[in-house]
DNA sequence: TATTTATGAAACCTTTGGGTTTCATTATAT
DNA sequence: ATATAATGAAACCCAAAGGTTTCATAAATA
């Protein structure tokens, strides 16, 4: 199964306990109890987080807290800075780049 | 259907789609040229893609050029930002935490 | 010791996601 | 006028995602 940080974040309810625990673990329960869903449905998700390293659990007795790890996330950000520039000056707008040398080949078509 | 940013960008073809034409635009055949999938296949990335405003779709005769509007990314930025300090200072460790005075400590789970 | 609590795993179900093939439509090229 | 190119939509398919219920087990408690 694919488990990369892009496809973690994905899923609300994985950024809602993600957010939860940012600051502070709490056991799988304590999670569980902040959303409708079951807490098996909640326990995949953590697992899920665990998987590709957001979430590590730590067990304390009977209870395992849920404690956030949240470095992966440079990835996310790394990848998406990476266009800042495209969306800030956007120097290559379609009319630009429609009318560049190193185009698509084809004549430029006329506008409809 | 769900159709925001952060599961627009979960899929690594699509993330593939968003590099391909970041700097300029690309008509839909054009992308999909550069995958093993079908046409048909890619359309429906790219669409999607359009739902969720990272890109825009303008026809020229008869072809449509995809542009990347990456402005919406930010929302993911900000997103993974707000976690940074998290991550850099760990500030709330597990061990401190659990012995915060707000914080289940060993004796807890008086729950319900 | 018996019971309750916290949790993980298994089996199962339904929806969604990503893919395919086929067909229709519109614009360009012959 | 006809053929071809570029594309969108429809009808299917199958695996993955997200959820549920049920059962098992270890730790904490009465």
């Amino acid at each position: 199964m694919r488990r990369d940080v892009f496809q973690a974040i994905a899923d609300p309810t994985r950024r809602e306990i993600i957010n939860m625990i940012a600051h502070h673990p709490l056991n799988v329960n304590a999670v569980a109890e902040n959303f409708e869903v079951s807490r098996t449905a909640i326990y995949k998700h953590i697992k899920m987080l665990t998987e590709c390293g957001l979430v590590v659990i730590t067990q304390f007795g009977r209870e395992r807290f849920c404690e956030a790890r949240l470095e992966r996330l440079t990835e996310v950000i790394d990848w998406a800075e990476q266009y800042r520039k495209v969306w800030t000056e956007r120097f290559d707008s379609l009319e630009n780049s429609l009318d560049a040398t190193d185009s698509p080949k084809r004549k430029p078509a006329r506008k409809k």
